[in-house]
Formats: structure tokens, C-alpha cells, sequence
DNA sequence: GTCAGTGCAAACTTTTTGCAACTAC
DNA sequence: GTAGTTGCAAAAAGTTTGCACTGAC
């Protein structure tokens, strides 16, 4: 999903409705917590993000706001929950129809894509005694950025054991 | 993977093999805890793995142990860590050709399946930018156990209805 | 005005750490 | 004998809860 100022205006948006619809209120806390989520780059835990807030942010929420309105975004499809390393992180993508997540190992950054030929074939498959409802697809590995780091890296190392 | 006898005895001489390996030692706890691991139905926490040792078991061990241990199955592909409603959980699966779990969202139990052509499908992505390391796919829904007492459930509602 | 939402602090759960004692090799 | 491992207890990290107060509707 791109990350453009019409996504985050989509997505205040998107929230908008689902607090209307779920007769939920529109608190400016639960619009600055949205903000902070897109002014993060790639994963965060509840505490990266009350810290964003405080620090650079300099709005003030509780702890428990953050973690209640984290559930809200969850339902609300806003942003995901994924197991990232061992600890859970949260992720924003909120496009429904995004099937699959690459996340990169080096720096935690998840992007989401369709591929409507796996998701077709994830629905097709034929699974006895088991009737699903949902699926989540994640792709490890490298983003560019961190790729090439670690091609710069390799060489330095390589470069000194020629000396 | 089915959980039969022999498939416990070829666990264990996974971890055997993984530990000697990796110049660690074959100590009681960790068969311990392996079989432990065998004896609860699906899916489990850290928590619930030692009170299956304690109670059941009448193995004694730390709560650190279970722990540390767990990293190491984990690392030997004996166990697998999922996120679980929310939470942390871990599930035996040993099978690294499996690519794919069914987690029923009713008892938590998880089943490893293999499915090659989403398999070769997924590695044939053509993803710019990213340099793909491995994946995980898991499908959610209701096994067979938990899909016939729901509708169970559901009749009796309905005939209560009718009454 | 009402009640959902918030802040705060305390409680609780989960995980990690430091260190002495132990034991697999 | 020597590390790798364990148990234990304390600390740290992560999450939930109860209650009084606030503010969205």
C-alpha cells in the first residue's frame, strides 16, 4: 500500500465510518493514535507507539488508550497484528484485499500485495474436514535497502581480508 | 503430521541430532519437555507447558528452562510459535517441508499440510525490490470436530426456536 | 445530561536476567 | 575438569483493570 497523504486521509476516513457505525465516538485521541501509526515506518509494539506520540508527536495519551484503540484499529482492519522476531507488532494495512505481507527481516518494514492466482488457489485447495475462514500469507526477506546494506557490508569484510 | 508414537521417537531423534549439532547437551529436561510437548492437544503456551510438566507429568522443571528450551525447539524446527487470538502460542510442528497450517479457530489445534503449487507459486513471485528468504501461510477456520459442534449448537438453538 | 472514553496507577501476566549449583561430556 | 544447563528469585517488559473525571453526542 502506498503510504501517501491521500491513503492516511482514506484511512481517517475509513475509521470515521466504522466508529459511526459501530457507535463508537470520534475522540481527537483515536485520531492522533492513527496519525502516529502512519508516521511510523514499518512495525511498532503499543510502547513504540506512545512513545512516537510523546516524544515527536507531543500529544499526550495514556497507555491504555493506545492499547484499547489498537483493538479498535484491529477490528476496524486499520492495522494488523503480526508475530515479528519472537514479539507481537502491529503493521498498518488496511486494504482488505491485500492477501499476503513482505516483511523484511532487516528492518521490520511489512508491505502488503495481491496476488489474486494464490489467493484463488488458496480457496480452491480441497481440505478435508476443514472449513476455512480466513487465511494470512507472510513472505521473509530483504528489502532492498537492507539487501544492499548488507551487500556493502559483505564487501567491506571482503575488502579487508584482501589487504 | 500425525502424532503417533513413532512420530514422537523420530522427534526426539531430531533433537538429538540438532543438539549434538549444535554442541549442546542431551539433558533429561529437554526430552522432558519435548514429550510434554507431544501430550498437549494443540496449541500451548509456555505457561501451560509447565503446569502439563508439574501437574501431569510430575517432571519438575523452571519456568526459565521452558523457556529457553522452547528457543531451541523452535530453532530445530521441532516447534513452531504462532500468533494465537491475540497471544503467543506455540504448536508442535516439525515438518520442514510443510509450508502451510490449518489452525482451527474453535480448539486451536494446528495441522501442517503441504500444497506444492502454491509452494512453487509463491517462489515464482516476481518481487522487485525484495529478496525473498522463506514464508508462512496459515489458513484459518473450523476443523471437523469444532465445525459439527457448532452446528450442534445451532440446532438445538433452532429447536428450542420451534418449540 | 448521559455514557463512552480517557488518564492514572496499581495489579497482573509474561519473559528475561544474574548467579550459584549441578551435570553431561 | 570444564563449560553448558538448570533452578531460583528478582527484575523487566508487556498488558489489563478499576475508578474517578472528562467531553462527544
Amino acid at each position: 500500500m502506498e503510504k501517501s497523504e491521500s491513503a492516511q486521509n482514506r484511512a481517517k476516513q475509513a475509521l470515521e465510518t466504522y466508529l459511526h457505525g459501530h457507535g463508537l465516538r470520534c475522540t481527537p485521541e483515536r485520531f492522533a493514535i492513527l496519525e502516529a501509526v502512519f508516521n511510523i515506518d514499518g512495525n511498532f509494539s503499543p510502547d513504540m507507539l506512545l512513545e512516537e506520540m510523546t516524544e515527536r508527536q507531543n500529544f499526550r495519551v495514556s497507555r491504555a488508550t493506545v492499547y484499547n484503540n489498537l483493538i479498535i484499529f484491529e477490528q476496524a482492519g486499520l492495522v494488523k497484528r503480526l508475530l515479528l522476531g519472537g514479539s507481537i507488532r502491529f503493521v498498518l494495512g488496511w486494504h482488505e484485499n491485500c492477501n499476503m505481507s513482505l516483511v523484511c527481516t532487516g528492518c521490520g518494514k511489512v508491505t502488503d500485495i495481491q496476488d489474486r492466482k494464490i489467493d484463488t488457489q488458496i480457496h480452491d485447495l480441497k481440505m478435508r474436514r476443514f472449513q476455512m475462514t480466513g487465511y494470512s500469507i507472510q513472505v521473509f526477506g530483504l528489502c532492498s535497502k537492507c539487501s544492499q546494506a548488507l551487500k556493502r557490508r559483505m564487501k567491506k569484510i571482503e575488502n579487508k581480508r584482501n589487504k
